[in-house]
DNA sequence: CGCGATTTGTGCACGCCTTCACAAGCGCCT
DNA sequence: AGGCGCTTGTGAAGGCGTGCACAAATCGCG
């Protein structure tokens, strides 16, 4: 035991190891945004905030966010709000992002090069310490400051650097075969760009994101809104009446 | 009434205009990743596919897409399966991809940059037709084929391009500005992949894509698979027990 | 023409998530 | 010290989504 973990976990007291009240998969998806809504408070050098502040920056409801925070043995108080940095740490820690995770990115195309580049990675908590193709004519290219790699490294390179998540960007075709070659090396963690379903072993998690499924999510509310205004009389769509939240 | 729709409603035989039994947003999520399944059946030219099928390339359960494909009136045969074709084209009605939809894309750093070359989105019916920036030094830049105009031209083109969905691809800090401009332009569906809520009216559909969300969700994943692993004797993590199905 | 194999469409039960509403707790002011 | 206002934490209810299991329907073959 004691692997990792350099003693971090704010506050907790007594704590022992467990650390997880398996905590609901919606909870965990929306804790992000809790701290990037805390960090953007702590900035304005806000101490503390109530759920309902927090609730707002963050775009959710307050009961919804006491609830979550609540599941993580939240520490609030009560007239008060919550302490805006012990609930930073907080949520770090459960998150894992107290150390920091490292990262390799698997196809340098046009959506890689951008990823490669992208500063909200690096501002929390991730490091992209590998970039791979296998497209030989680009290995060796320096991108962002790192070299680009050919595929067939990165089973090494992927147990030397330690590397969990890996991001796939490549095309569809490619991608399952990324896919097997990092989860030999040992990633546990994919993050899927490429439109396309990928097979793993179940003790991999996979993520994906797929833009042009969210703009076809989008189109179809730009039919359904059409269709229902082009019934009803022409109205000019200010009106109320039509609420509507799209989830994330 | 009247307005688009050049009568492509597929087979529906007598349908009127309604189209919307309110499908349920998680059905409406889904549909674009079955439409991308059949194209990709459609491809090796199989002409029926079974729920079953259809169901594995898609990464989901056969049950839930025969539920949903139920939900928009489906069009199978009991003992055969489903057309592919007649599904292709009444899934892509429903999402209202019948009529290529324009796009107009705001921000042109890294991640803007390569979203105005990314492939998937006109390979699945949408177009961006404008690309916009506040610096002043983009401006009149070629990307991808489309000059970089300034934000202030926004309003204008909008309404000329009759642009209904808008890409924000903005720094967080610039992001509201934007998205306050693309409203007042009539842009009624924004995709926000800047790292902040945006707050618009209700008859305006946001959908955000957070890049370093999704890494730290999977990030919550690893320090927990890690304090599993450490507890319980070093267990090398290829024994199952540890079933775990992330959902998008 | 009838029967069996096959596959869709769906009623139902279960579990997760959301939301409301309120009791419990904390600080501040008098 | 006591009371009041504010805010958290949570029990309970309702809604939504999932998955099972089966009836209904269609095709092909004898």
């Amino acid at each position: 035991m004691s692997q990792q973990r350099h003693g971090s976990t704010p506050g907790h007291g007594a704590g022992a190891v467990p650390a997880f009240p398996d905590l609901p998969e919606a909870t965990i998806a929306r804790l992000p945004e809790y701290l990037r809504a805390l960090h953007n408070l702590g900035e304005t050098g806000a101490d503390t905030v109530s759920s309902e502040g927090l609730a707002a920056a963050a775009g959710v409801n307050s009961a919804k966010l006491r609830k979550d925070l609540s599941h993580l043995g939240s520490y609030g108080t009560r007239g008060v709000g919550y302490d805006v940095t012990l609930l930073i740490e907080q949520i770090e820690y459960v998150l894992g992002l107290d150390q920091r995770r490292a990262v390799c990115l698997v196809g340098l195309g046009n959506l890689g090069h951008a990823l490669a580049g992208y500063d909200g990675f690096a501002s929390r908590g991730f490091k992209i310490v590998a970039l791979f193709d296998a497209d030989e004519s680009k290995v060796g290219e320096i991108i962002h400051g790192l070299p680009v790699r050919h595929i067939s490294d990165l089973g090494r390179v992927a147990v030397e650097e330690k590397i969990a998540i890996g991001v796939i960007a490549t095309p569809a075709g490619a991608a399952q075969a990324v896919a097997d070659v990092l989860v030999d090396a040992g990633v546990t963690s994919i993050l899927n760009f490429a439109p396309c379903v990928l097979s793993v072993p179940s003790n991999v998690d996979v993520r994906k994101v797929d833009l042009a499924i969210e703009l076809q999510i989008l189109s179809f509310h730009e039919h359904r809104k059409a269709s229902l205004t082009a019934l009803p009389g022409g109205r000019s769509a200010t009106t109320a009446g039509d609420q509507e939240a799209v989830g994330s």
